[in-house]
DNA sequence: CGCCTAGTTGACAATCATTCTCATGTAATC
DNA sequence: GATTACATGAGAATGATTGTCAACTAGGCG
């Protein structure tokens, strides 16, 4: 819980994530940072994306062949759709599916659930 | 969508899979048949691994590290009930969310959808 | 301002699951 | 039994991610 350390590579990480709406792997913000001006090593890439990942500043997501994807994320708790095509991500919500969850788990005895939904489609643009 | 050939070692395979409820990675089937009578490449288990999931003969999820896990399952659609301690899986089903799945992609234009629902928590024998 | 200390970084090696390669094996067909 | 196309296995190759460790730097202190 400790205040981390405002670096520049941070900061340029940080902005590289808000700069674009769709989920981005750690190799590409890192190649994205090394077209730019500021070179972030690799590592400090994955190190800081865990980082900002465990503390609910990013989201992330993983593709069908296992890489970690990554994404600025406002805080509440959502879903998302995302498309096979271009990787446009929509966040969704859904009451629905919380309450389902909790249901289930409990009838099945299960406690401190989480749970992920992803939901994969072609959107109106690619389609 | 050509007839596999029934090999000893897909056999195996497949019995490995049956033999177990819980959600197994490549590496531990592999190693399982290893330690029994039969011995099969380690290439061989991923081959047909992946070609049963596409068949939907089993089915794949993946840990938070990314390595993936499979199960033989059985074929009408549904999600899972995983334990984090114990790997325990129970399917569940739930029409609920299916027609959240469907009404949200429309709503967004989506076609095409699939969705990944995975339910995670403390079993009541592991809490 | 200059110094100290602990958190951070970066280059590169190491890991580890998964995939590829290709020579050899074998099920199905004739 | 001969043929042929698909399957297998051993090991190399790949590629994302993590570990290592010396060099770097933000922040607090005098």
């Amino acid at each position: 819980m400790s205040a981390r350390r405002p670096t520049r590579q941070r900061a340029a990480l940080a902005r590289a994530l808000e700069g674009s709406t769709q989920f981005s792997s750690a190799q590409e913000l890192h190649a994205r940072l090394r077209n730019e001006d500021t070179t972030v090593g690799l590592a400090t890439v994955y190190r800081n994306l865990q980082a900002m990942a465990s503390e609910g500043e990013v989201d992330v997501i993983r593709t069908p062949e296992g890489e970690a994807l990554y994404r600025a994320c406002s805080t509440h708790h959502h879903h998302h759709l995302v498309c096979r095509v271009c990787g446009k991500a929509v966040e969704v919500t859904g009451a629905g599916v919380e309450a389902w969850a909790e249901r289930v788990s409990a009838e099945h005895g299960f406690s401190s659930v989480q749970h992920t939904v992803e939901i994969v489609g072609t959107c109106s643009d690619c389609s």
